[in-house]
DNA sequence: ACAAATGTAATGACGACAGTTACATTTTTT
DNA sequence: AAAAAATGTAACTGTCGTCATTACATTTGT
């Protein structure tokens, strides 16, 4: 969904896009988009404004943002699961595996982030325009 | 929890464990092990017999095992989120945005796997062993 | 025959997240 | 100055996946 918002902020390079147009692109709630937002905001990916005429735009050119740090704007929990519950605290296993595991799962995310950082946003576009077939010539 | 199960089954190499001494050590439900212990069935890593006195052990040396065919066993959804609803149909972004991003993320999916690929099941176990001041001698 | 163990179904609890409504706030436009 | 347009944010709901629990049928060894 955030590569989708982006992708369509894309399109409409330099000109600001309200969240209620965003919202109508991906099918749901302008709440939604916003919320969405405020993470791209934090990541420094968007740049939003209030106001009559207002909203959203990139704030970098899409040749200049890659998937990783999108992924790292909206994806705020580690992919793999860790137990709620403490393990026995009688057995080994369970007493050090957790250490180890984390680091095998960290090394784990940042090979998916590397592959994520070959490809930015200018890139998806083309691709999307490039299989434009399918599609209108009006975006939102 | 996956790799911990194995990781005790490891310990006990040859012998047959029951669901209730696991769950012992992890914490948890014998019947949730249970679950488990079906589809690392499934993925031949180990195997189960019904039974007084019998249980699970490894059907492979844990020298044979990687962390990405865990991974498979257990983990059945993708770790990257589509969208409920469909996309505006009037938006071409919203049309074509979606086959382009499967690509990337079965290609950042296979990155992660490669790299689980890369430790062992008994490189899990060397390393908790060396880290063994933190617990006693029992296992499970 | 009995005990021990798995397979499995039904159900509940819980958290994460999308969605929705409502409203205060800010900014442009008129 | 007033109105309109847009975001920021809170509160609540619904859904979904997962862990958890209980209960019971089934299988197998002693």
């Amino acid at each position: 969904m955030a590569v989708h918002v982006l992708a369509v902020l894309a399109y409409k390079e330099g000109d600001r896009v309200t969240s209620a147009l965003l919202a109508g692109s991906v099918n749901t709630n302008p709440v939604i988009i916003r919320r969405l937002l405020l993470a791209l905001q934090r990541a420094k990916l968007v740049e939003t404004c209030k106001g009559a005429g207002l909203g959203s735009r990139l704030n970098r050119s899409p040749g200049r943002i890659n998937l990783a740090e999108i992924y790292r704007a909206v994806e705020n929990s580690e992919p793999f699961a860790t137990p709620s519950r403490k393990p026995n605290a009688a057995c080994p296993v369970g007493n050090c595996i957790r250490e180890t595991l984390d680091r095998v799962f960290a090394s784990a995310q940042e090979a998916l982030e590397r592959d994520l950082e070959k490809t930015t946003l200018a890139a998806v576009i083309g691709e999307v325009k490039a299989a434009g077939a399918c599609g209108r010539k009006k975006v939102g």
